[in-house]
DNA sequence: AACCAATATGTCATCGATAACATATCAGCA
DNA sequence: TGCTGATATGTTATCGATGACATATTGGTT
């Protein structure tokens, strides 16, 4: 309706002074107990609500986040680090701006700048797309975070261990019994960053299926690698090349007895194309896949290494409080935390029938 | 690094006052060429970045939206509908708080009021849960838009019109030649809000079935409609349901020969359940979903009515804009906005087989 | 010469909350 | 009595940007 009712306006009704309203609002110093209630029921009265805007002038902190995210509906994984971030600021008291850089190193600019313009109190970068960004939200002495993608060693992050995950998806697959395993993902070399970037998430995963086949003494075959263009969208594209993959794989004279997919929907198309083949999951072939999104707990659950995605945005939060300006000290050493990741066993993997 | 600078930092570089600099920034009122120049390096010298805060509380706008959401990974619905939110204020120069409610009206309520307190000039409803707190926005004198539900008439709103779209999708089964047909849907019981509450979502895509038949001639059979508990969540448990719901459509003497399932989740479980059976889809049996998340476009691609998410949110951006404190205007109308689905065909259904 | 409009720039109150500081009262105690 | 410390409350500068207003300085007109 009308202007909201301000801290003056308070004062005036209970006649007394802003200062003692602020006492009796944030309950600190000393107030007499006759001008407490005069006060709360003036607030009452008012239906006061603070102005957040102006006490963040004041007090130099807005008790905001910005997340700069790549688009929030690309791929369930921001979504969850999305909530648990939010969740987490929540219960610090702090909101959160969240923004969509689409994948766009300008836009991931244009986002860091708003966020610096709106003073956030800290600034978290889901998959950065550039880290020249993350270096500008530093300079201008905002705790960063960065989440899944390492882009500048020297600020916080939180991590998920692709190597280790992928290593446990392999022996799992060995533990079954399974020596011929195809492999389904992306290009590294399309989702390397930059020159000097540390190795992508696809090439942890990629690298990690070589070195589990290596433990094992068995001999890599190119044959068995289907690495696809991936649009790391939630499209039909990306369960295409997860079809493509593994009708390329089936084909194959001697066909592999499972295959690991570096994500749930390349799985997910796999999954079809088994399918179509006439063939079945896991009885003739088994799959595995990556992340744990919902598209392997749909129809046929799938097997998947599951990422602690929820997890990931809290304690991404927790790093930005802890980097908080806290006063006096000057730059405390970064943070990096890794999450270990889980493997769920569902339906899609089973020992391979000797044949 | 540092504190960042202020205008009047600028000002004292470039030897001006800060109203200069403030003219130059904003390039209004007269400013001498040679003075500007001194003022635009200034500025660069300084990396100066506007303090969106004080400029909030001088020109008491903040250019921000809140956005209560149910929670973003609880359907892709409302992670497309925040971006297309997100997208558009954006284009307006405005930046969106999100604010997962997680279905608990006490906390849409806490929502609200920090919002108020935020001084947002706009809060996006999607899905509200409580009435009441819609009221306590306008309240406030915010702007209000509700998305996907009609809590309050009285205030703007995006909604899709389920009932036309469920028609829709009816009337393309039987043009298909269908004409006994199946439903699967959550219990209209469960969703429905409070005593006065308009129809739910649920309750207009089951009627929307009724009607249809009964405009066909057909005669109801309750044998063939299946309510589920729905947990409108992304989880096996609405898969599930899905499943069991097919299954006893399956078991029954005369089975349909279509299947409306009210959302692609439960689509989704009940394809897989047409597949356990040793059916195919389309072939024996054609299955239609609700939605068009991407559970629609995985896998089986799944014809189903197709809703525009992304438009709705950014819908909703342009009523908040429409009815932003437009000085003079007391009380506009509400907008109400009705956005139309569209039937995406893909390969879940065909025309029956003879038998 | 007198005047006006356009141009150029500075001063200062304001938005609302906060906290440092000042002031005042009172009880207890030496 | 006079002093101290606890209690209670008011005054005011401040955070940073803005814009209304005041003040100059032009050049051009009549």
């Amino acid at each position: 309706m009308q202007k909201a009712a301000s801290l003056k306006d308070v004062a005036r009704l209970a006649g007394v002074s802003t200062a003692t309203v602020t006492r009796v609002l944030h309950n600190n110093g000393y107030v007499g107990e006759e001008t407490r209630e005069r006060v709360t029921s003036a607030l009452k009265e008012t239906g006061y609500q603070l102005n957040v805007v102006a006490q963040s002038l004041r007090k130099q902190q807005t008790r905001t986040l910005g997340h700069l995210l790549n688009t929030i509906t690309r791929n369930p994984f921001f979504a969850e680090v999305a909530l648990g971030l939010e969740e987490q600021a929540l219960r610090h008291g702090c909101n959160v701006f969240i923004y969509n850089v689409q994948a766009s190193a300008e836009r991931e600019r244009l986002g860091v700048e708003t966020f610096i313009r709106r003073r956030t109190d800290g600034i978290v970068f889901t998959s950065p797309v550039d880290p020249a960004n993350v270096d500008l939200a530093a300079e201008a002495g905002i705790p960063v975070v960065q989440v899944d993608w390492l882009a500048r060693a020297d600020h916080n992050a939180v991590l998920v261990d692709n190597e280790v995950g992928a290593i446990e998806a392999m022996e799992h697959l060995f533990a079954l019994g399974h020596r011929r395993i195809g492999f389904i993902g992306a290009d590294p070399a399309r989702f390397r960053h930059s020159a000097d970037a540390r190795p992508s998430v696809a090439e942890q995963r990629l690298s990690a299926y070589r070195k589990s086949l290596a433990a094992m003494g068995i001999a890599a075959d190119e044959a068995l690698v289907q690495i696809r263009p991936y649009y790391y969208s939630l499209d039909e594209r990306d369960a295409a090349e997860g079809y493509a993959g593994m009708r390329e794989l089936l084909t194959l004279e001697q066909r592999p007895t499972a295959v690991f997919a570096t994500c749930d929907i390349l799985a997910a198309g796999a999954l079809q194309a088994v399918h179509d083949a006439g063939l079945r999951v896991p009885d003739d072939i088994s799959v595995i896949g990556f992340d744990d999104t919902y598209a392997a707990r749909l129809s046929p659950p799938l097997t998947t290494v599951a990422l602690p995605m929820r997890e990931i945005g809290e304690r991404a939060a927790d790093l930005v409080f802890r980097h908080m300006p806290a006063p006096s000290d000057a730059a405390s050493e970064p943070d990096i935390v890794t999450l270990p990741s889980r493997l769920a066993i569902r339906g899609s993997t089973a020992a391979p029938v000797s044949q």
